[in-house]
DNA sequence: ATCTACCTGTAATAAGCGAC
DNA sequence: GTCGCTTATTACAGGTAGAT
């Protein structure tokens, strides 16, 4: 019989979402190829692996014993890539992981900075996706961990997290702006005026639809990045978000604190953390990134 | 450089299922 | 029965890596 690793985790993959569409999409594979990596590996077998009669599509009885063997030895290839890594110490690896938009703009560069002060040889690349693809690259293994919004994967127990410090998020106008220099301003008031946002917070919907009583609202303004948003803020009249943190706000756009929206109400926090896969272990790499995302989240106000 | 085997994606098709 | 949807399978073609 031959052992293809890849097989055993699009075989894994099968077992844990039961359905081809899910698995293939999983590990980023046409449903088409996945369907005939799971026939190979039967090929490989010699038999069904899958009861393709069950809805569920259960494991065969063979099904259940190559899965328990496939679980051991991915995560034994795994956890020998790390030791390797370990062996052959940090300086020559490659780090690759994923942030969301907001990390990405403020504490990744600067973790990546320290890091690399650290750990000059080692390569990292990193790249910016939608909590969804991230989920789905960090599932395919194209990454290591992601930092970026931790709730959708909180209570996953394919994931785990490790959260940094909630940070308050708030609206945000340009100085000479008519809202500035106002302190507090009504909801009505900073509706009357063109709404921008990026992509995160992601609870930021929630709050626009309270605000405006409109379960469709959408923003006038949608940017793909902070920079992107502050440079439209600073040239309009449009109502910008800011965290008070790196996407370069702060100074000099002003904040506003809008009467209709408490203190302390949870979707006005950021939820911030970094998420990888549950049994697998981390590369010395990554721990090592981590430690610097992690120690610069604590020190930074 | 060429051949070969293998892997993958696209498109087409079949089967199952629920709603009408 | 039929229509629409989802899911699984198959045929075909293209790309790539390894062997010669």
């Amino acid at each position: 019989m031959h052992i293809d690793l890849r097989q055993l985790r699009h075989f894994i993959a099968l077992a844990e979402h039961r359905s081809f569409v899910a698995a293939a999409d999983a590990v980023c594979l046409s449903q088409s190829a996945f369907s005939r990596s799971i026939q190979a590996l039967e090929h490989s077998a010699g038999c069904r692996l899958v009861d393709r009669a069950s809805k569920e599509l259960n494991p065969t009885k063979q099904g259940l014993i190559v899965l328990e063997h496939a679980r051991r030895l991915v995560s034994g290839a795994h956890k020998l890539a790390n030791e390797i890594a370990l062996f052959n110490g940090l300086e020559a690896g490659e780090l690759r992981f994923g942030a969301g938009p907001a990390p990405a703009a403020w504490l990744v560069p600067r973790a990546i900075a320290a890091f690399n002060g650290r750990y000059p040889k080692a390569r990292v690349a990193f790249q910016v996706e939608h909590w969804q693809v991230l989920g789905k690259r960090l599932q395919g293994e194209d990454f290591e961990f992601f930092v970026a919004d931790t709730r959708h994967f909180e209570a996953n127990p394919e994931y785990r997290t490790l959260r940094l410090k909630p940070r308050k998020w708030h609206f945000c106008c340009r100085p000479g702006h008519p809202l500035a220099g106002r302190g507090t301003v009504s909801a009505a008031e900073l509706l009357s005026y063109p709404i921008a946002t990026n992509l995160s917070p992601p609870n930021l919907r929630k709050v626009l639809v309270d605000l405006s009583g409109r379960p469709d609202f959408r923003p006038d303004i949608e940017c793909e990045n902070g920079h992107g948003l502050n440079a439209v803020v600073l040239a309009s009249n449009a109502i910008g978000i800011a965290s008070g943190l790196g996407q370069g706000v702060g100074e000099p756009l002003v904040a506003l604190t809008v009467a209709e929206l408490p203190e302390d109400l949870e979707e006005l926090h950021t939820r911030y953390g970094i998420v990888y896969r549950a049994g697998y272990s981390l590369s010395p790499l990554a721990e090592a990134m981590i430690g610097e995302l992690q120690r610069i989240d604590e020190e930074t106000v």
